[in-house]
DNA sequence: TAGTCTATTTGCGCTGGCGCAAAGACAAAT
DNA sequence: ATTTGTCTTTGCGCCAGCGCAAATAGACTA
């Protein structure tokens, strides 16, 4: 486990726990629960009691849904020192979507009922609560519009922008985006199929804004992927 | 205006107020503000700064984003005691969306600096809020889901049940969605053309599934209705 | 009652993206 | 080094749904 003052400094980035006072963070973590997950695991299932908040100390997860018929749709991805699994805030509420761990991830969660304790502690955390699952609404609702009016080579160029941002590494050429992302994924991040995902990122190597390998995305000019994102014709 | 035991048994309903005692339900009606707003005028528009929360008492509205290219997207849809422009209920944020009346309206609103003296008073009211937008982002992930992965039929027929259970009226022969839904509002619904919209409806018209005339729909058979909404064939 | 405006229907051609299949590339395990 | 399993690429055929155009049907107005 890291020491505890890279886990106060992880902790204030966190939206949940911003602008709390560093004595108000040192009782957060006192509750705090540590745990370590393999790769490929679940952390939590679609439709589960939401008994635990988790914020990741390293690794990553995948945050999705699954159809009737088995096929899954990747609704956000979480980094280092992000928050998942929010709806533990609430008393008796299930998990809307499944975690996976896409890397072996480090991590500290706080049960429900922990929670329900700090909310009322720290009113500060309540508020903050309500902005991020606002900002939560507000996101979704954008994708929403992305997948309703745009065409898939706009959408999958979003999602390797905002990917860029969230996870995104400077390398020597570009951006790596440090995360193991297969075609598949991308297709279930934007409504389509590893097949078309695969032939715009091939297109799109070749005029050269971005490289990829297996499982890797290197964004290597922002710029130009940005405008394929606007790119109404 | 309505008198206030009508308004005490509508507020009543409304997640935001659920479970509040009556002298408190009073203290919020206390601090309401009523007005009225005429079909196709706007109640907020969407990058608005988000200064009052609303609850219709009766009438409807639209809320929609807008895509550059100038395309609207509805997101929802609310009717009497129904309430939107939750993000009011945060300092300092703006509309996500637009609301505009889609029948004539007559509406309660509170500003933001009341709603925050109200949350802190009536701390229930934080609880509330937070499992409202816990729940409004579940809906929209399952509308980004069902956009992702199913075909424009399927969707169609989810918009209507979903329609019908929120805004629906028995009436002799099928339930009424009450609501002025023209096949351009489907469309924007569903993620797809009018056109197509209204080819479907034509089919379902066919099949004794629904009956619809001129910006109005009536569900005949439900249960066939939701049989198509699950078919994947 | 005629006129106007908006909503709806339907035909027709086209295309973006899906679905399958088969081959190739990469990484980890033995 | 070889095997094994997973991930990726690319060709090919097809179709759901889009986009346009033109006709029709309601509803409101004068």
């Amino acid at each position: 486990m890291e020491p505890t003052d890279v886990i106060m400094r992880g902790l204030a980035q966190v939206p949940l726990f911003a602008g709390l006072p560093a004595a108000a963070l040192q009782d957060v973590i006192q509750h705090a629960i540590s745990c370590r997950t393999e790769k490929d695991s679940f952390i939590f299932h679609q439709g589960d009691p939401a008994e635990y908040l988790h914020v990741l100390a390293e690794g990553s997860v995948k945050l999705f849904q699954v159809t009737e018929e088995g096929q899954q749709v990747i609704v956000r991805v979480a980094g280092a020192w992000q928050m998942f699994g929010g709806v533990a805030l609430l008393d008796e509420d299930t998990y809307p979507v499944s975690a996976q761990a896409a890397e072996a991830c480090q991590g500290l969660h706080w049960s429900s009922a922990v929670l329900r304790d700090l909310l009322q502690r720290y009113p500060l955390i309540s508020t903050n609560a309500m902005r991020w699952m606002a900002e939560h609404v507000r996101e979704t609702q954008d994708m929403f519009r992305h997948l309703a009016t745009e065409r898939v080579e706009q959408r999958l160029a979003r999602i390797l922008l905002r990917l860029m941002r969230q996870l995104g590494t400077p390398r020597e050429g570009g951006v790596l985006i440090d995360f193991p992302l297969t075609r598949q994924d991308l297709a279930e991040m934007g409504g389509t199929t590893l097949f078309t995902a695969s032939r715009i990122l091939s297109q799109w190597e070749k005029n050269g804004v971005v490289k990829s390998g297996r499982e890797r995305v290197t964004v290597s000019d922002p710029v130009g992927l940005a405008g394929i994102a606007e790119d109404s014709a």
